[in-house]
DNA sequence: AGCATCAGGT
């Protein structure tokens, strides 16, 4: 039989290679309809009493109870349910039966902290869970709000008390729990008691593993469960091994696997997109983002809420505000998160004004916003120096009642520090109710650089080595803040310290898409195969820069070395080999968009507006923060950043 | 009774 489905199979891809038109796109899943089985049942059995509930037959009162949980579309429902089942009184054994449908309704529900410790009240009145109970339970704790893995700690239970085993809906359960938090240590031993059930094979827990591993952004590993998967490989398992590359920022692997997909026949469906397109979004392809949305179009693949919002991620993270913006009016429907992505990318782009607008819109239309989308408000103002407003709207958030994440906080510290109010951000930073984290530390003292403020830098940096020692960024940052006042003996000790903790320095990345093709560089990267002709528009540019009476800043470099060494490192940065790659590569009207991993380079950023000058090209760098456009020697960020 | 997707400050 097997032989016979692969032959179907290929027969199919063929098919589809063809040009054969596209499937029609599924429906999208929609909650159960609303009791569609009800009029099986005669109506009598919806006022049974309990007198008569003591007189039918069991399979009758089942019948009864399969329908009425049925009908159920809410917590709510659910629990309304519960209650009239308890007033019939029914006999233990269709009681428990009764529990168990109510639990695995429950689990199938949304999947929310109320319906976990409904579903764990069911498991509880229940005396002898089967298998199908204890699953139906871990189903319901596999919420991401269940931090201690709750889901998992009973499928333990269910181990050591040795009876009802586990099956592979267990273990498929138990491994969304995992993959949800998302707690891969535990999903080891899961997959490796799997194996020793002999409940591996199961397609389900295969997929199970492979999500686990692709969430955990553990490529190699999901990679292997993946390739050990059978020839005729699912959906689900190509969407899941494609968004495990994409979370993972692996643009290049996820889009070969989509290309891979298709050649083996299988369609992709919107969720399959919603991860191509990330890819593309986390890359800043914006080539390649542009091409899967025509095919999004072309196959006639639904555009649907998830689909949009990811297509406004990309265009607002390639640098296309405006088709973002087009994406997001085309919108039927829109949802928080929606709102939140296309205020963050207008943000991003420093369209303050806009990013306010659309939130003002946003409360007059009554859509929630949540502590997402603060951040997008709050570093809309944080990036345009607007100070008053950024206090306005904390106090917004505030008084809706919306909790401040530490991202928030964090938000609030860049807005003052940028403000240059160092002193409001150090007390804003010891009265937070939570502790700082090491982003908030680590503002503070890049604010403090000129600041002769050695509390702020002592203590910021004290507390910035205690909670990540093994961060390369908070020595190099150290160091440089030590060098700008010519502390040397304190530069040499962080170097010694370093070294003394196994530390090495994150290098710089910068990519550029030429061709559909992502090319990476890092400082003085000599291994790109066009690596001789780059260096020769480098040697142009420096010439350029010259003539145009720029000075380098040699403060950008942080190594103690000669004056000529410094500028030698500082032309080879990435982002200007990738800028001097798009320069040799491509024509006058075509922009060079450029993505880099961390900060502009000062430097480097006064070299692009002259570049943008001397040879009349559009420039756009996305860097760690924001995006810069570089036109007629001039950059839309206004060198505030 | 199951498996895959969306927004994030430095």
């Amino acid at each position: 039989p097997h032989h016979v489905i692969n032959r179907r199979h290929s027969l199919s891809a063929q098919a589809h290679h063809a040009g054969a038109p596209a499937p029609p796109r599924r429906e999208k899943k929609r909650e159960t309809p609303l009791a569609l089985r009800a009029s099986v049942f005669p109506r009598m059995h919806h006022q049974l009493k309990p007198p008569e509930a003591a007189t039918l037959p069991r399979h009758l009162l089942e019948a009864h109870v399969v329908s009425l949980v049925r009908q159920c579309r809410s917590l709510r429902a659910l629990r309304g349910a519960h209650a009239r089942l308890l007033r019939l009184r029914l006999p233990r054994l269709t009681y428990a039966f009764a529990l168990s449908k109510l639990l695995a309704s429950c689990a199938a529900s949304a999947p929310t902290a109320a319906a976990a410790s409904y579903a764990r009240s069911l498991f509880d009145q229940i005396p002898e869970p089967t298998a199908f109970c204890y699953n139906s339970l871990i189903r319901a704790l596999a919420t991401p709000s269940n931090p201690t893995t709750d889901a998992f700690l009973l499928y333990r239970r269910m181990l050591r008390a040795g009876s009802p085993s586990p099956n592979s809906f267990t273990v498929a359960f138990a491994l969304k729990a995992c993959a949800a938090v998302p707690a891969l240590g535990k999903g080891r031993q899961l997959h490796s008691q799997a194996f020793r059930q002999g409940l591996e094979p199961s397609p389900y827990v295969q997929t199970g593993l492979l999500n686990l591993y692709a969430r955990c952004e553990e490529v190699a590993l999901a990679r292997s469960v993946f390739d050990g998967m059978a020839e005729d490989k699912n959906l689900v398992a190509w969407s899941s091994m494609i968004g495990g590359y994409s979370r993972a920022g692996m643009v290049n692997e996820a889009l070969d696997l989509f290309r891979d997909m298709q050649a083996a026949g299988v369609s992709p469906d919107e969720v399959t997109m919603v991860s191509v397109i990330s890819a593309c979004a986390k890359a800043g392809a914006l080539d390649l983002g542009r091409w899967v949305h025509a095919f999004i179009d072309r196959k006639g693949i639904m555009v649907d809420l998830e689909l949009s919002t990811a297509l406004i991620d990309m265009y607002a993270k390639c640098g296309l505000i405006e088709r973002a913006r087009l994406v997001f009016d085309a919108m039927v429907e829109r949802d928080t998160k929606a709102w939140s992505a296309m205020i963050v990318g207008l943000a991003m782009h420093g369209l303050a004004e806009d990013a306010l607008g659309l939130f003002s819109r946003m409360l007059q239309l009554k859509i929630r916003p949540n502590n997402v989308t603060f951040i997008g408000v709050l570093s809309a103002c944080a990036h345009n120096g607007l100070v008053d407003d950024g206090r306005r709207y904390w106090s917004t958030m505030q008084e809706m009642g919306i909790k401040a994440s530490m991202e928030n906080y964090g938000c609030m510290v860049d807005l003052l520090c940028r403000s240059g109010l160092l002193d409001e951000a150090y007390s804003f930073v010891t009265s937070m109710p939570i502790l700082p984290n090491s982003v908030i530390w680590r503002n503070l003292l890049v604010a403090s650089k000129s600041s002769n403020r050695t509390d702020i830098v002592g203590l910021a940096s004290k507390k910035l080595f205690e909670l990540e020692p093994q961060n390369p960024e908070n020595y190099v940052l150290l160091s440089n803040l030590y060098a700008l006042n010519s502390q040397w003996d304190r530069v040499r000790y962080m170097r010694k310290k370093m070294k003394d903790n196994n530390v090495t320095v994150v290098a710089g990345c910068s990519s550029i898409e030429i061709n559909g093709y992502l090319h990476k560089f890092v400082v003085s990267d000599g291994s790109h195969p066009e690596i001789k002709e780059i260096r020769v528009v480098l040697r142009e540019i420096a010439d350029r820069v010259l003539r145009s009476g720029h000075k380098p800043w040699t403060a950008a470099v942080l190594h103690d070395v000669g004056e000529e060494e410094k500028e030698i490192a500082l032309c080879e940065h990435s982002e200007r080999l990738a800028i001097a790659y798009g320069l040799l590569k491509t024509k006058a009207p075509h922009v060079i968009r450029v993505v880099k991993n961390l900060r502009f380079c000062p430097d480097c950023h006064e070299v692009a507006k002259i570049i943008s000058k001397s040879y009349g090209r559009e420039i756009i760098v996305r860097d760690r923060v924001r995006f810069h456009r570089f036109i007629g020697g001039s950059c839309s960020c206004n060198d505030f950043w």
